[in-house]
RNA sequence: CGGGGCGUAGCGUAGUGGCUAGCGCGCCUGCUUUGGGAGCAGGAGAUCGGGAGUUCGAAUCUCCCCGCCCCGACCA
């Protein structure tokens, strides 16, 4: 039983100033946790009972699809991630540090060459895969910008998976396995989510997905078909794409002069001034950005999109990575470049890289630049006036865009990255050499596969998804305890309350009772609310006709249950 | 990295050169009150983010630094 009265918890009145989003607000208010430097949070007893309970549904739903719990150090030595090269593909959002020696170490965020290495060590044989392995831990990423309380911390609980298999079949297999497992934790979780798409990243190429919980606060956009089952992560999205065309049937190519159109718009009204009348996403508008690879090699990149759209940069970078995409300025240094008035044609001629959206289809003709400044081209196509390197989606993605599988319109929505299942495949095998001997004595190169759930991140989420105007509204799954007791008065109200928490507390229920000497009604029920226990028992008036109320505070719902009725009732509602 | 806003008690805030830095919540003591953030009385709690400067006098003006929140990062 948790008594108020001497529970470590203090709920506030007013929002804090610097919360902005609904579970910030809302956890910090209701005391569940207090900040202690930007992106770090400390828990406070009803907090850590909600990282508990979320924690034990993930581990009850792991150990059932066979997966073995472990732990691993939260500081590690740099070595592994020199090997895997991630010590500098992280790049800024590693914490490092050194001890007292001046040896280097890291602060984990994710996991995959020590559990890696940790395979590599214990196991030597094809009959000891597959295996799987996990661990819930805290992690450490230097976010550029924390946000959103614990949404987006710098310091996070989280559970990381990883499967061991010795051929592609077996990783299909642990794959799907955490897919389902995943599916019934969040949906023990009590929360509303999508699976959606996600982009596998360049090297690996093999299937990935995320969960999402829809929210107007979550970071990730996403697509979802509203015919099909589609879904994806708007960096992940393929779009139903235009049929490609013969480029030798299109009118030849024509350079024209249009002086003063830097951009789309102007653009287009010269052209038709010209007699050429070419919609806006009938121009090509050839972007440059800069990418940075890994070994901190800086290269410029044209992508060409259709003139309507913008670039989405977070899709561009995903389609790109382990590259970064940052904004190119540095035209005087690239001639060739001539700034308002690039075009493809030629281009390949220059070292410059040029890709293209896969919008942009072969033998589809565009009004674009025509690299010398004041002059544009019409009619050059894809296939006949240039060649780019590669399709790269990079476009911004809009409702009503056609779905890739069925061609129903789009629609779009905010969510928050929850959980997020990836086939690695062998790089981290590879570069650390994880092999087991096959039965015939020869060694089996594993793959692998990497799974994730924010726990800490779910909390919020949760709380993203379930509060109103009066506070929050948990789960029964997750909530920090399973009933709340109120005993209003100054006559037997209090006892009986006291007496009624017992019971339920003896039948196995977590009870918060709010035994706090001389508070007021209107306290009592404010933090009930605020706090957010599914059900809560109000030991009041009624007492004198031998009832107590019994509420529900997602609905507001009430209703009065004899006295000898009341732990048969709760016990009933709970365990319902 | 760029732009904007902000830093005064545990929380929310007032205070633009002049008396002992004010108020609300919370906290402590006492009395009253007990079905929707109670009332009265008395109290504790602040190096005004830090440093330097200007001034007879600085929370207030100047400079530097630190920190926080939000938005942005490409227009070809």
């Amino acid at each position: 039983m948790l008594r108020m009265s001497t529970l470590l918890l203090r709920t506030l009145r007013e929002d804090p100033a610097d919360a902005e989003v609904p579970s910030h607000r809302l956890l910090v208010r209701a005391g569940y946790v207090r900040r202690v430097a930007p992106g770090i949070y400390s828990w406070l007893p009803l907090g850590v009972r909600m990282l508990q309970r979320v924690s034990a549904v993930v581990r009850e739903e792991m150990d059932a699809i066979g997966a073995q719990e472990v732990l691993f150090p939260a500081l590690i030595p740099r070595e592994p991630y020199e090997a895997t090269g991630r010590w500098t593909e992280y790049g800024d959002n590693l914490f490092r540090l050194q001890d007292r020696r001046g040896n280097h170490y890291l602060l984990g965020p994710t996991h995959e060459e020590l559990f890696t290495l940790m395979v590599k060590g214990e196991y030597s044989s094809y009959k000891d895969l597959p295996v799987m392995l996990y661990q819930i831990q805290t992690k450490y990423r230097d976010e550029a910008r924390a946000r959103a309380g614990i949404l987006r911390g710098r310091e996070f609980l989280m559970k990381d998976s990883y499967s061991f298999d010795l051929d592609d079949d077996g990783l299909q297999r642990s794959y799907d396995l955490h897919r389902e497992a995943y599916v019934r934790i969040f949906t023990r979780l009590g929360m509303d989510y999508r699976i959606v798409a996600a982009v596998s990243g360049a090297m690996g190429g093999s299937a990935s997905e995320e969960f999402l919980a829809p929210a107007p606060t979550g970071e990730d956009s996403f697509v979802s078909c509203t015919s099909c089952d589609y879904a994806a992560n708007t960096e992940a999205v393929q779009l139903r794409a235009a049929q490609p065309a013969d480029p030798a049937a299109r009118p030849p190519m024509q350079v024209l002069d249009t002086p003063d159109t830097p951009t789309i718009d102007t653009l287009v009204a010269v052209l038709a001034a010209l007699g050429h009348h070419v919609p806006a996403k009938g121009t090509l508008k050839n972007v440059v950005v800069l990418l940075r690879h890994p070994d901190g090699r800086l290269e410029p990149l044209v992508v060409g999109i259709p003139g309507d759209r913008e670039v989405d940069l977070k899709r561009l970078e995903a389609n790109v990575s382990p590259a970064q995409v940052l904004p190119f300025d540095d035209f005087e240094r690239h001639p060739e470049l001539v700034k308002g008035y690039i075009g493809p044609q030629g281009l390949d001629e220059s070292k410059i890289r040029y890709v293209v959206d896969p919008l942009v289809v072969r033998g589809s003709a565009w009004a674009t630049g025509a690299n010398e400044p004041g002059r544009h081209a019409v009619n050059v196509v894809l296939g006949r006036d240039f060649e780019p390197e590669a399709a790269v989606p990079a476009a911004e993605v809009w409702a009503g865009d056609p779905c890739g599988r069925c061609g129903a319109p789009l629609v779009i929505g905010r969510g928050i990255e929850i959980g997020h299942i990836f086939q690695l495949g062998r790089k981290y095998a590879d570069a650390l050499g994880l092999d087991v001997l096959g039965p015939d004595a020869k060694p089996v190169r594993v793959t692998m596969g990497s799974y994730g759930i924010g726990v800490s991140r779910a909390i919020a989420a949760i709380a993203e998804q379930s509060h109103d105007e009066r506070g929050l509204a948990w789960p029964r799954s997750v909530a920090p305890a399973d009933v709340h007791v109120v005993g209003i008065g100054k006559g037997e109200e209090k006892p009986a309350a006291e007496r009624i928490a017992e019971a339920l507390a003896g039948q196995g229920l977590t009870v918060l009772l709010d035994d706090r000497p001389k508070v007021s009604p209107g306290v009592a029920f404010k933090d009930a609310e605020l706090l957010g226990i599914p059900t809560w028992v109000v030991v009041g008036k009624s007492l004198q006709d031998g009832e107590v109320e019994v509420r529900d505070r997602r609905t507001s719902g009430s209703r009065r249950v004899p006295l000898d009725e009341v732990v048969r009732a709760v016990v009933a509602e709970v365990r319902g």
